[in-house]
RNA sequence: GGCGAGGUAGCUCAGCUGGUUAGAGCACAGGAUUCAUAACCCUGAGGUCGGGGGUUCGAGUCCCCCCUUCGCUACCA
């Protein structure tokens, strides 16, 4: 870390208050950051912690309609639950605040005023659903309709969930408002935006003095500015009730973005731990100041919100994002509305006091360079054969050894060998290591690194052998003794940024006020004579096999039951008339050519005869289908369809095409081989 | 299709600007030991470093092509 700074300000994404907290949070923001904010506060750094509920946006107002409560009294719930979460799990934010609080909605209030003042923003009028009924401009999430891409009926506006597709509202075919079931219609509305394009030169040159973020975190950053034509001008407000109102005359009904909002929840969080002294962690030049996300939050991370920033004028920027991957579950994507996903408050109800265990084997699974992995055989083994047999084991054996052989009481320590000192210089090393891994965000290195230090007392202890040395040359076993002694302290110190439950054991163990990182330079934190615990209780009891098959059996019934939910059948459409039905022109053709279309993955352009002429037809199937293999076959094919470009080819027409519940698709065809090319369908 | 990040022992990962027989932890096998949660300690087996070309005296490390995983993005019944 560059020594330049003088305090460190560290931030965790906030999390979306409309869901609890399961093993992905924790493994990819909050456990690094905490574990990172432990071992500088151990240093003795200054260095600030700072967290809090998203609580705006869309998808919480929708939450809160289908269960008939107010946005409030969504976020009010799980604000609690997450919080209680990270509490439990040791999680040491100095402020864990909300974005509905007064105290931020003044601070992005203002915010946005100063940008507002300073020209900022352009201003942009833009069609937006508006919904006459409820008397109000609808969000693209409050928009279904059929999807003009799979004609799934029930397509949000923003996203076909059947096919996922990324949608604009106004693509949906007949849209239907969720608020009050009316059709909605166009209209006019002016928001704000950030001109990201003309800021483009000064975020690249941001980005590009730091290169040496982790290069998933880089790399990211120059895709989206390098890509395609950069950045694009982003609408800083939304036409919403549920938010920050836009602090402008003439913006009645609107409140800002909720990506505009909440990273300045990490300003207001900070004014609320520190009144009078916030500043000084978000204007000196000497503040440095870090981001622990996820990487679906780099964009808003690394450009938008620098760039805001930037803006302002006033503020430090970020000097470092280190984001991680995601982690997955036993294969599969975590999911919060498949229920894919090890809830935090509902682990500690099967693993009781086993914080600290799933901290180290989130810590040593850590998606850091790439997406991981979480299983329940892995969580088992790290358990049971790292912390319990390499870590529990040592410490057991020492306690176990000292009250057997010297009534609790320190030994001391007289003459060392050669061979103690190398390792007294080992051990001594060790707080150096750990802290080298850390400040590169380098966690699962780290981990290993304090592990090694137990490692490091069980060889020294069977090399030593002090349940012979007791019996042969007592002076010895006691220099013996009091090292392992020392090593166990020096443990208790450098694991507690990962796993603190575990630390503050130890030292109750040890009978020690806990010591700080420095200390662990030292191999005389303990005193001869000095009084250990007298009972030696197992530190990480065994998980068994049956632990494990009872966490499986609960994902693999959540699996059922995402199977069942998914073959569910949509909904009929709505009635029609014959006469709607009968204004299709559905024929029957043979499929004369085929050919991918360059540059894409799923379009095949087709030559079809429809008994009357010979037409080019490009169809999306190309997934499902090689050209090669469907030269020859019948189709149907709506011949009537208005013509329409795609990839510059004109497309006369539409294959029909049957689609199952996993989006597979198949000609539908004539079953008996009479009908001629041009036969009606009907 | 474009862009980004990955693909290294059974698993999770290290391998910086190319240089002796490719490393670690865990799992596995054998041995030794008994202070300890059948734990610890020692030894061992294991990899054509995604595939194919090329540059070089020498490539996991550089260049080109391809395959594959994950994001973002384009296209679509």
């Amino acid at each position: 870390m560059p020594n330049s700074f003088k305090r460190t300000l560290v931030t965790a994404a906030l999390p979306y208050a409309n869901g609890p907290v399961h093993i992905g949070h924790l493994a990819g923001c909050y456990l690094p950051s905490d574990i990172y904010v432990r071992y500088l506060r151990s240093k003795g750094e200054d260095v600030r912690f700072i967290c809090g509920s998203d609580e705006h946006g869309v998808p919480i107002t929708i939450k809160a309609k289908k269960e008939g409560i107010t946005p409030q009294q969504v976020v009010d719930k799980y604000h609690k639950i997450m919080g209680d979460s990270f509490k439990e799990f040791g999680i040491s934010f100095d402020v864990y605040s909300r974005t509905s609080s007064k105290i931020h909605h003044q601070t992005a209030s203002d915010f946005f005023k100063t940008l507002y003042d300073k020209g900022s923003f352009t201003e942009q009028v833009t069609e937006q659903y508006f919904d006459t009924e409820a008397g109000q401009f609808l969000a693209d999430r409050y928009i279904t309709g059929e999807c003009p891409k799979c004609a799934n009926p029930e397509a949000y506006g923003d996203q076909c969930e059947r096919c996922g597709s990324t949608l604009n509202a106004t693509d949906l075919i007949n849209p239907k408002s969720t608020l009050s079931g009316s059709v909605p219609v166009k209209k006019e509305t002016k928001n704000w935006f950030l001109p990201l394009d003309k800021l483009q030169p000064k975020i690249a040159d941001y980005i590009g003095k730091h290169a040496d973020w982790k290069s998933n975190v880089y790399g990211q950053c120059k895709s989206w500015l390098e890509s395609g034509d950069g950045l694009q001008p982003r609408a800083m407000t939304r036409d919403l009730n549920w938010g920050v109102p836009v602090p402008v005359k003439g913006a009645e009904g609107k409140v800002l973005y909720v990506w505009f909002d909440a990273p300045i929840g990490y300003i207001s969080a900070t004014k609320e731990l520190l009144p009078n002294d916030w500043e000084k962690y978000w204007k000196d030049k000497d503040t440095r100041l870090i981001h622990f996300i996820g990487k679906d939050n780099i964009v808003f991370h690394c450009l938008i919100f620098p760039a805001m920033l930037m803006e302002h004028g006033d503020f430090i920027l970020p000097d470092n994002v280190p984001a991680n991957e995601f982690l997955n579950l036993e294969g599969d994507k975590i999911s919060t509305s498949r229920n894919w996903a090890v809830w935090l408050h509902e682990y500690l109800l099967d693993f009781k006091d086993k914080q600290d265990v799933l901290r180290y084997t989130l810590c040593a699974n850590a998606p850091e360079t790439k997406d991981n992995d979480f299983t329940w055989k892995d969580f088992q083994i790290k358990n049971n054969s790292e912390l319990g047999d390499i870590l529990g084991n040592f410490i057991n054996r020492v306690i176990v050894l000292t009250n057997k052989n010297h009534n609790g009481l320190v030994p001391e320590a007289s003459e060392y060998t050669k061979q103690d000192l190398l390792i007294l210089e080992e051990v001594a090393k060790a707080p150096e290591k750990i802290g080298a891994s850390l400040e590169k965000f380098r966690f699962r290195e780290a981990l290993g690194e304090m592990m090694n230090l137990a490692r490091l007392g069980n060889k020294y202890l069977a090399e030593q052998e002090p349940w012979k040395l007791i019996k042969s040359d007592e002076k010895r076993e006691k220099t013996v003794m009091n090292i392992a002694l020392q090593i166990s302290a020096n443990l208790a110190i450098v694991c507690e940024p990962f796993v603190p439950f575990t630390s503050k054991k130890l030292f109750e163990l040890l009978n020690l006020n806990p010591l700080k990182w420095n200390s662990a330079r030292n191999t005389n934190n303990l005193a001869a004579r000095h009084k250990i615990a007298s009972d030696a209780p197992i530190l990480f009891s065994k998980i068994e096999d049956n632990d494990v098959q009872l966490q499986l059996e609960k994902l693999s019934n959540t699996k059922k039951q995402n199977a069942s939910e998914n073959t569910s059948i949509p909904k009929a459409k709505a009635e029609t008339s014959f006469d709607d039905f009968n204004k299709m022109d559905i024929r029957v053709g043979t499929i004369l050519e085929a050919e991918r279309v360059p540059k894409t993955d799923k379009l095949l352009k087709l030559k079809i005869d429809t008994g009357f002429d010979k037409r080019t037809v490009v169809s999306g199937i190309a997934e499902w289908y090689k050209p090669e293999d469907i030269i020859g076959k019948k189709v149907s094919i709506l011949v009537n369809l208005a013509p329409r470009k795609i990839k510059g080819i004109e497309s006369m027409g539409m294959i029909l095409m049957a689609e199952n519940a996993q989006g597979e698709l198949s000609f539908v065809i004539p079953t008996k081989d009479n009908s001629n090319n041009g036969s009606i369908i009907k």
